[in-house]
RNA sequence: GGCUCCUUGGUCAAGUGGUUAAGACUCCGCCCUCUCACGGCGGCUACAGGGGUUCGAAUCCCCUAGGAGUCACCA
């Protein structure tokens, strides 16, 4: 067959030739061991954890070698793509401090490498499928949906391997002449590499994060176009990662086993493949067993879930750091006051098995991140975030600034700071107490202590308290109540005891605090009563009374 | 079903032929003049199973099991 023809007549409309997108997309000058990466993100309005976690890796690994990072488009399945899906993706990376060096904007593009959005790209895609089909390396292939069903069932049926291959590969041999026919009967086509692996071969794969890999050969004729003349992911892979000089590929595992077509289109177009990172999936713990993380089942799967629930992006990276290198925890440990970007992140210290999110980990990982953050930026951010999601307390916040960093600074600023403020969305829960308008009685009093007893002890506090006693001399003062009233001054006299007293200075103490702070855990009361005054807090003990 | 990847405590994990098999999170106990939190100390819990190779194996090889991924004109 003359395959020269056959070209003409898929692609009579190219009138480029390969050399040409060689020539207009140089090798990019940059110094010796830059890397070059990317994420190629489809818009479809979900953005997940896995796209940051790719993001990351992609991030460190070129701006720790003072390579390139950009931004792709993958658009070519229009059915899936939603509205709005890009500014959403952009405004998330941003959100998170994922910064590219070049490719898709909400403009059109920022580098000399482009277009980045797929869909623009139709011609180059279709100029090297041109070369392809020259070489007698693809064919249009016109089977329907429908035979390429039942092939599968009976591929099924006869415990055959599926796909398109060998005698299942019906128009593999097509003559110029039934081409034409078909074509000009206005027969749709994709067009299908002609692929010359054999299925008993395995093809070496080298992997930045598995290193040397063994993979079964490629033996399918995969589709390259689309009807449409879109690429599938395969060729634009390939041709793009190619044409942007890209030099790690970073993506999800699910690619593992479709690598050996794109080995074999680097190979074949003679281009130099680049060095694939492929990572784990995210897991998660369903009862006893570990499952992928779904977009249906798992908010937290999507990146706007730690938005909403007020988790700091620094806390995530910290997070997704320590799963992605074993080394990094360490590093923070001796390091606490560093930059992120300091740490010399490796593909090599990545695990390979499946990582899994662990939402307790991650909760304490974000209280050491929200500990190492001043108080001033604690509020801005916790200001912001009240702001959006819950605008009845962000009044109450913002009223008065020093005040407000006074009560968010309480046993941070001490030899043992607080360590338990995780995300903004707490900021009701820990502070409410603090503002009049927003105190409530959340806990009862103790059992223990009869309604005699609890208004005596209110009685005596109000009696003996002196807004000039230190804390130790605040203190004096209920133990003496205890005593008087027969509650063991020290717990573990009660707990040897019991019989001996009516309860400890435990249950004196927590009268009080649930009549000033109205729960049974706070932080230390006479410091609370000291930020809301002295007439605030006989208020509120008076009213129970 | 084919192909492939993965498998150290509840979880994340160090570990590359000789270790008392680190560390972190969780949980439990004790201590820190009251609760909470923080901190300190201590504890529970692991090399998936079976065969080899070797003086010696978590580490190398094989088999089995389990988990995961993929087998689209989706990425």
């Amino acid at each position: 067959m003359d395959y020269n023809k056959l070209a003409e007549l898929l692609f009579g409309h190219i009138d480029k030739e390969p050399e040409y997108y060689e020539t207009l997309y140089p090798k990019r000058n940059l110094p010796e061991g830059a890397k070059v990466t990317r994420i190629g993100p489809s818009p479809t309005g979900f953005v997940h954890l896995g796209n940051l976690y790719n993001a990351i890796i992609g991030e460190r690994l070129a701006h720790q070698s003072g390579g390139v990072f950009y931004l792709r488009i993958e658009d070519t399945d229009a059915k899936r793509e939603v509205e709005g899906a890009v500014e959403l993706l952009l405004s998330a990376m941003d959100y998170f401090g994922i910064r590219f060096d070049e490719g898709a904007t909400l403009d059109g593009d920022n580098g000399a490498y482009g277009p980045y959005y797929q869909r623009q790209r139709k011609e180059i895609y279709q100029c090297f499928a041109k070369e392809l089909v020259r070489r007698g390396l693809a064919y249009p292939c016109f089977c329907s949906e429908e035979r390429l069903f039942a092939m599968r069932e009976e591929q099924m049926a006869g415990k055959d391997n599926f796909g398109y291959y060998g005698k299942w590969a019906l128009c593999r041999d097509l003559s110029l002449e039934e081409i034409e026919e078909k074509i000009k009967n206005g027969e749709e086509y994709v067009l299908r590499f002609r692929s010359f692996g054999d299925i008993d071969n395995t093809v070496e794969l080298f992997d930045g994060i598995r290193g040397m890999l063994k993979l079964q050969e490629n033996y399918q004729d995969f589709v390259l176009l689309k009807s449409d003349g879109i690429p599938t992911y395969h060729f634009a892979h390939v041709v793009d990662d190619h044409l942007m000089r890209t030099t790690h590929v970073v993506r999800g595992e699910e690619w593992l086993s479709t690598a050996p077509i794109h080995a074999q289109l680097f190979d074949t177009l003679g281009w130099q493949r680049p060095i694939y990172c492929h990572t784990t999936v995210l897991m998660k713990m369903d009862g006893e067993t570990k499952r992928k993380l779904s977009k249906r089942k798992d908010p937290e799967l999507g990146l706007n879930y730690y938005r909403q629930e007020g988790y700091v992006p620094e806390a995530v990276w910290e997070y997704l750091m320590t799963l992605l290198n074993s080394n990094y925890e360490e590093w923070r440990a001796e390091n606490p006051d560093k930059e992120i970007g300091e740490f010399l992140f490796t593909t090599e210290k990545m695990g390979i098995s499946g990582a899994l999110f662990d939402m307790m980990k991650f909760d304490s990982v974000s209280q050491e991140t929200l500990l190492r953050m001043p108080v001033s930026e604690i509020y801005d951010k916790m200001a912001a975030w009240l702001k959006e999601y819950d605008a009845e307390f962000y009044e109450l916040f913002t009223r008065d600034r020093a005040f407000t960093e006074r009560i968010i600074g309480v046993g941070r600023d001490g030899a043992r700071p607080r360590k338990d403020l995780t995300n903004w969305k707490q900021a009701r829960q820990f502070l409410s107490f603090y503002f009049d308008e927003t105190f409530v009685k959340d806990d009862p009093y103790p059992e223990n202590v009869s309604a005699e007893d609890r208004k005596e002890i209110l009685n005596r506090y109000l009696a003996t308290y002196d807004h000039n006693d230190d804390n130790s001399g605040w203190f004096e003062k209920i133990r003496t109540i205890s005593a008087e009233l027969n509650y063991a001054v020290k717990p573990k006299d009660y707990k040897k005891n019991p019989e001996l007293f009516k309860g400890s200075i435990t249950d004196v103490s927590n009268v009080i605090r649930v009549a000033v702070v109205g729960r049974c855990n706070s932080p230390d009361l006479w410091e609370i009563c000291h930020i809301i005054g002295e007439d605030a807090m006989r208020n509120r003990v008076g009213k129970e009374l």
